[in-house]
DNA sequence: ATTGAGACCTGTCGGC
DNA sequence: TGCCGACAGGTCTCAA
């Protein structure tokens, strides 16, 4: 998408989690994507008209990307179930957004409101980035009373991580879910060590995640925890096995012998 | 202010 | 085969 135009942009329905904005086609169509770009788990594309196209896959969402035919044959192909919005580049490419369980978000910002959005405006630091380490997860967790794992899921905290890769980090950092966020800081906020296992654990399991793709270790199955429920764990020497538990309305899972 | 529960919506899977 | 409940990768709102 970057760098071509909207030639033409089809909407399926009136809404996914939110109705699309008034004119979102109109707006879109003619303008061109400058730079696409990513915060949290928000996709911005910001356009030559100065409204940024901001993209949320929720669950469920996809995106498919068909070529133009160069082989003599048709265009991209028909849209299909669940395939709410279309964008028809001027590279020929058609970029179908999927989402069964409509709990996306497809939105067209103007600059004063991207730069008020709420749910951007509070994100914490980016992970991979280098503000992002022991101290800075540490001064985020001072004082609060509830526990890693939900502390890691709000979004304030550190931005971008959801519920497979809590479990995964904190089995890196051979952290149990249930601890109480505050202890991996010191009263005045400073990092104990246990802050700065954890913050090179989740740099370390996304930086893994991001080469493979999600989509690649979900089918391989190939978490050290989320989603093996009864199995061995695979820390080297460690002869502890998975369990299951729910916290704040989501499954954890852990290695109750070498997460403390 | 923080925190947990419920809601949003559809698809899939296991058990009966 | 078919029905039913449980559960799913996220975020928002509301109430305690």
């Amino acid at each position: 998408m970057e760098g071509f135009r909207f030639e033409r942009v089809t909407l399926h329905r009136s809404d996914l989690r939110a109705p699309f904005p008034r004119r979102f086609r109109a707006r879109l169509e003619g303008g061109t994507v400058e730079e696409l770009t990513r915060r949290a788990k928000y996709l911005l594309a910001r356009v030559s008209s100065g409204d940024t196209l901001l993209m949320h896959l929720g669950m469920s969402g996809s995106f498919r990307i068909e070529l133009g035919g160069q082989d003599g044959r048709d265009r991209a192909g028909d849209a299909g179930r669940h395939d709410h919005v279309v964008f028809h580049m001027s590279s020929g490419a058609t970029v179908f957004f999927n989402d069964p369980r409509r709990f996306g978000v497809m939105d067209l910002l103007s600059p004063a409101a991207l730069a008020a959005h709420p749910a951007l405006s509070g994100l914490g630091p980016e992970p991979l980035s280098p503000e992002f380490d022991g101290a800075a997860l540490a001064g985020a967790c001072r004082g609060k009373k509830t526990s890693l794992k939900t502390a890691l899921m709000d979004q304030r905290v550190v931005a971008g991580l959801g519920n497979i890769y809590v479990s995964e980090a904190l089995h890196v950092a051979k952290l149990s879910p249930h601890r109480q966020a505050s202890t991996i800081a010191t009263p005045s906020g400073r990092p104990r060590d246990s802050a700065h296992r954890l913050a090179a654990a989740i740099k370390k399991v996304l930086e893994v995640a991001v080469a493979r793709t999600t989509a690649d270790i979900y089918r391989e199955s190939r978490f050290r925890v989320y989603d093996r429920e009864g199995e061995r764990c695979r820390q080297r020497g460690c002869l502890g096995s998975i369990r299951r538990r729910t916290q704040a309305g989501r499954s954890t899972f852990y290695c109750t012998k070498c997460q403390r």
